[in-house]
DNA sequence: GCCGTTTTCGGCCCGACTGTTTTCAGTCG
């Protein structure tokens, strides 16, 4: 088994323990180890063989020995008794609102029921009201969240989130009273997909703020309301979480809100750990007392000895260790974006001219532009045939020239990496680029092994500056196709291949926790918005937000570069060949 | 199940909301 496998066999066992009523800290020891091992730079395999796992905090004896069988195996006996004795049907009942594993286990036991259709029926037939601990309001939820659970998937794109959360926001500034409001949660954390938007408000008066927001257009349904917290769901589908506090305590509750829970957990143990409470109110001396002030976030951290952490280092991915080290990265920002990579223009299957998609980028307060259309096997995408490349590069000669030097185009290409590897165009043609984005666009399927074979001989081709979209993955609709992405990322990080982050808000690939493992072993990036349109160019700030994430600086983005800077590292690369 | 310059046992983040509860468990954030 590989890393991801033996994380995801690690979580299933914790989660298979919860619905037999293990020990909840137990459970959890199972949920960290599953973080651990998909995070952790370290090479499984070898740490299996020097039998060094339990050197891993958080993985002791009893652990080491179950990964170390299911790295060596592939199976383990252990859980396989759990899946005997928890039936599949269960871990789907999880997923729906206000069923959690304790009311899971007792309607399983009590009906001898445990598919969805099941409990669907179930919940027709008024079996569930008349349970210990059950009635009729708890039963009358479950239908309409199994309803919802085969709508969506659940989670929801950036844009999606990210409007939503926009127009939110200004609702909630506008009631009279409200101080400050923020989005928090994932959506402030730039994660890729999120569950809900979370939202704070500063008000010495939440009873009109949770009205409003509650009444907003935009709602379909409110499912939880109090004194200081609302809870509803969006038309649109995602859902919506508001909380209210007092003007003191909004800082706090914006960290909390922002989390994440792990984020959490870790800055509240450290607060224990120098005699302190921290939650969402304050942060108390254990002993009782008034609260530490603290006027913005960045001074909470400084009463817990650390600098002030990005919400999109936060993670508990190793943060507050760099951080009590002084060693948190200056991290790249949108205005560090310099020029702009890998689009495509109606030479292929653009929607607008190279022409116009240089002066948008120019609007944009971009220097230059790396026009890389399809090659020819990309037929689907109207891929350029040798003849069109050199026509092309004609026509970008011209358009430099009336330029005179205020914006550069950049000859640019997305090579196909064909199945076996190969590029999509003979060398003397590859040799005239300036720019070589090389990608995977056909034959997801084939093995780990052959896949992974495949875009590392591509990356040992001397042509290739940059490696697109790597793991060909959709967000929500298509998984990245079988592939040791670790081998190939640290190989690029050999060959000075950089590795983009397609920004497309679908793609967002390289994944950040990817990245940040490779840049910490000298890999470069580029966030590139892959855009086929003017407007396709804005996506590149959710790259910006996922470089955040993966602890990148300016320093490790080409596209952050100055032009020189760029051109200087191409130029040593074609030399090289 | 893991961990440890106050501990090898007794902690493990902390609070809001719901529903069924007659004092709180379960779930969620
Ligand atoms: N202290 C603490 N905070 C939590 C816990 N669960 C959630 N939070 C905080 C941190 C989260 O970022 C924040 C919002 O919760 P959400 O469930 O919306 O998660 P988040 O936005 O991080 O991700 P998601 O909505 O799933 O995309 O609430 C917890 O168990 N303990
Ligand atoms: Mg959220
Ligand atoms: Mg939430
Ligand atoms: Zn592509």
């Amino acid at each position: 088994m590989n890393r991801n496998e033996v994380a995801a066999a690690l979580s299933e066992i914790g989660t298979l323990l919860e619905l037999l009523g293990e020990n909840p800290f137990k459970t959890r020891a199972y949920g960290n180890a599953a973080r651990l091992i998909k995070s952790m730079d370290q090479d499984l395999p070898t740490l299996v063989e020097k039998g060094e796992l339990d050197s891993l905090k958080g993985i002791g004896k009893a652990l080491a020995e179950k990964i170390t069988l299911l790295v060596r195996d592939g199976r383990l006996p252990y859980l396989d008794e759990l899946r005997a004795r928890v039936p599949p049907g269960l871990l789907d009942w999880l997923r729906i609102p206000g069923l959690g594993p304790k009311k899971v286990r007792a309607i399983h036991l009590a009906l001898g029921i445990s598919t969805l259709g099941e409990l669907e029926y179930a919940c027709q037939e008024n079996r569930l009201r008349d349970l210990d601990g059950f009635g009729q309001a708890s039963q009358d939820k479950i239908l309409p969240g199994i309803d919802r659970l085969r709508r969506n998937a659940g989670r929801f794109l950036q844009p999606v989130v990210q409007q939503e959360a926009d127009r939110l926001l200004e609702l909630v500034r506008g009631v009279p009273g409200v101080i400050r409001a923020e989005v928090a949660g994932s959506v402030r954390r730039r994660s890729e997909t999120s569950k809900d938007i979370d939202i704070v408000v500063a008000s010495p008066d939440p009873e009109p703020v949770m009205e409003q927001f509650a009444a907003s257009d935009q709602v379909e349904e409110i499912t939880g309301r109090g004194p200081t917290k609302c809870s509803v769901v969006l038309k649109s589908g995602p859902s919506a979480d508001l909380r209210v506090v007092d003007e003191l305590s909004f800082p706090f509750t914006v960290m909390y809100f922002t989390g994440s829970k792990d984020h959490n957990i870790a800055m509240r143990s450290r607060a224990r750990a120098a005699g302190l409470k921290l939650n969402e109110y304050g942060l108390v001396p254990e002993n009782g007392g008034d609260s530490l002030p603290c006027a913005d976030e960045a001074a909470i951290y400084s009463a817990l000895d650390l600098p002030y952490i990005e919400p999109e280092l936060r993670e508990d991915l190793g943060e507050l260790e760099a951080g009590s080290q002084g060693e948190l990265p200056a991290l790249v920002s949108d205005s560090d974006i310099c020029g702009i990579l890998h689009c495509h223009s109606t030479w292929s299957d653009g929607s607008a001219s190279i022409a116009d998609m240089a002066s948008a980028c120019r609007e944009r307060g971009y220097t230059y532009l790396g026009i890389s259309d399809h090659s020819q096997a990309a037929s689907y995408a109207g891929g350029l045939s040798p003849a069109q490349v050199l026509e092309q590069h004609e026509e970008i000669d011209r358009l430099n020239a009336d330029l005179n030097g205020t914006f550069t185009i950049l000859k640019g290409i997305e090579v196909d990496i064909l199945a076996d590897g190969k590029l999509d165009y003979p060398d003397e043609i590859m040799a005239r680029f300036d720019l070589v984005v090389a990608s995977v666009h056909s034959r997801f399927n084939l093995s780990e092994q052959d896949q992974t074979d495949r875009i590392l001989k591509a990356l040992d081709n001397p042509f290739v500056d940059i490696l697109g979209h790597p793991t060909g993955r959709l967000l929500l609709a298509r998984e990245p196709y079988a592939l040791d992405l670790r081998t190939v990322v640290r190989a690029a990080a050999e060959r000075n291949v950089a590795v983009e982050v397609n920004a497309h808000p679908s793609r967002l690939d390289l994944d950040w926790r990817e990245l940040a493992v490779g840049l910490r072993h000298g890999l470069l990036t580029s966030i590139n918005p892959d855009a086929h349109s003017p407007a396709g160019i804005d996506h590149v700030r959710h790259g910006v937000g996922i470089a955040r994430k993966g602890w990148c600086t300016p320093e490790q983005a080409l596209n952050a570069w100055p032009l020189p800077r760029l051109q200087d590292w191409l130029k040593e690369r074609r030399t090289g060949r």
